[in-house]
DNA sequence: CCTGTTTATAGTCAGGGTGACTCTTAAGAA
DNA sequence: TTCTTAAGAGTCACCCTGACTATAAACAGG
């Protein structure tokens, strides 16, 4: 662009653009797939759910303004959503995407282990976990916004150890599968998982310590925590896209 | 972000946002990856190479912003520049990457076969192919730019069948694999390359006709067309990630 | 206390994909 | 004619994977 800019340009001669971020936030709740959503209390779209967002601030880049929304909206504290995985998506930019104004959208994925419900801490009228699926129409482009996230955090957990993130910092072979089978919607062989995870160096490491003492019903598992790798090599693909290839 | 809007918000309290387009495109030019870059001719960084863009203009999504200027840039007639590929990489959205105000840039990559020089015709000084790795220090934030463009091509290479898109619409097989050679920098084998892209099924078919007249060196090859698929089950894995896995 | 259920963990086996490699064919160049 | 270059066919062993079986260790219910 830069080449462009005429000597003394004036940047109000366009109609201003305003620029906000719009988060798809994932958790696994009871093995299940939810985002986070908020009711709309206003026009357009008035009582329709929307994905949380706001305006970036002048000072602010959009990863800065991604990150102070998400705290503010999954109402956790500061330092607990400045450990959730947050990713940039891609920008959803449609002149009429937002009947008001002009309104450039940089959409932010995020995703973390079994988070508290969101409290009503702010200006949003109702805020709650959805399960994915049963969320409806969305307003505005949210639709193919949660789509394209959904598509993302699929495929990512093919090829990188994304998987993790939403596991609590200790954690058993059993719950890291069912994050694949919650966002895939498969049911995966469970003894061909963990040869899988265990034989990729970086995934998992051992947390020391007796097995877990859950009350949980079957033999007790080991646990274990995240390992420093964040690539998946080879990955683990999706059992769905073998009809593909073969 | 919508839940936030204040009934009667009046976007124009707020500094305006330009939003910008900024391209990397590729494009192979005797076996090396080549990437268009326009030389400033204002400050700041008057002098440095940097990144064809330009404005998204109001009634525009960044998209066809994106379209525009790869025709505008590149010289390309309307109806060449519209059959390259575009893919949207990312924003960059860091308050101070433009001295002059705050600009938001919604980055692209493109890549096509062996295209022509840009003509002159443009506001730009200068534009020019210049061989991928000598372009030295680009304007702006465009050194990142640029480097995630050329991963994200690298990447895409692996489990896409992208490849295709830098070649003309009938090419050989040994054209096919110089461009994986050239965007990952490695040697591959060739009866195993030769191998692997046929038993993908709609990555490549073969085009009716006479093996090639060509002038080159070697036994004649055979030509083939793109084939209708997008994904490629198994992905080629770039020679080098092997060492992670093992 | 025994039995059935559930989950973790270990192990086997066959098939497919891949890397490494060899060989033949067909063109141009010297 | 001979050398060089590249296409294309084929071989072989290894590794990963999917499918499957078996055992261990907890809880629930009679």
């Amino acid at each position: 662009m830069h080449a462009q800019v005429p000597d003394g340009y004036d940047p109000r001669a366009f109609e201003p653009f305003a620029v906000t971020v719009d988060l798809a936030v994932f958790t696994l709740r009871d093995d299940r797939l939810h985002v986070l959503l908020v009711r709309r209390g206003e026009e357009p779209h008035r009582g329709r759910w929307a994905l949380p967002g706001g305006f970036v601030l002048p000072r602010e880049s959009a990863d800065t303004a991604a990150r102070r929304e998400l705290a503010e909206e999954t109402g956790l504290s500061a330092g607990t959503a400045a450990h959730l995985h947050l990713e940039q998506l891609r920008t959803y930019s449609e002149p009429d995407r937002d009947p008001r104004m002009r309104v450039v959208s940089v959409a932010y994925a995020a995703l973390g282990p079994d988070l508290p419900e969101p409290r009503g801490g702010g200006d949003a009228a109702d805020a709650r976990w959805l399960p994915y699926g049963t969320q409806g129409a969305l307003a505005f482009d949210h639709d193919a916004i949660l789509a394209d996230a959904h598509d993302r955090v699929g495929a990512k957990l093919e090829y990188t150890c994304l998987a993790t993130a939403f596991c609590p910092p200790e954690f058993t072979l059993g719950e890291l599968r069912r994050v694949y089978e919650a966002v895939w919607g498969v049911a995966l062989d469970r003894p061909n998982f963990r040869r899988k995870v265990l034989s990729a160096q970086g995934f998992v490491r051992p947390a020391q310590g007796p097995p877990r003492l859950t009350g949980g019903r079957g033999k007790p598992a080991a646990l274990y925590r995240a390992g420093g790798a964040t690539a998946l090599h080879p990955p683990l693909l999706r059992p769905e896209r073998r009809e593909t290839t073969t």
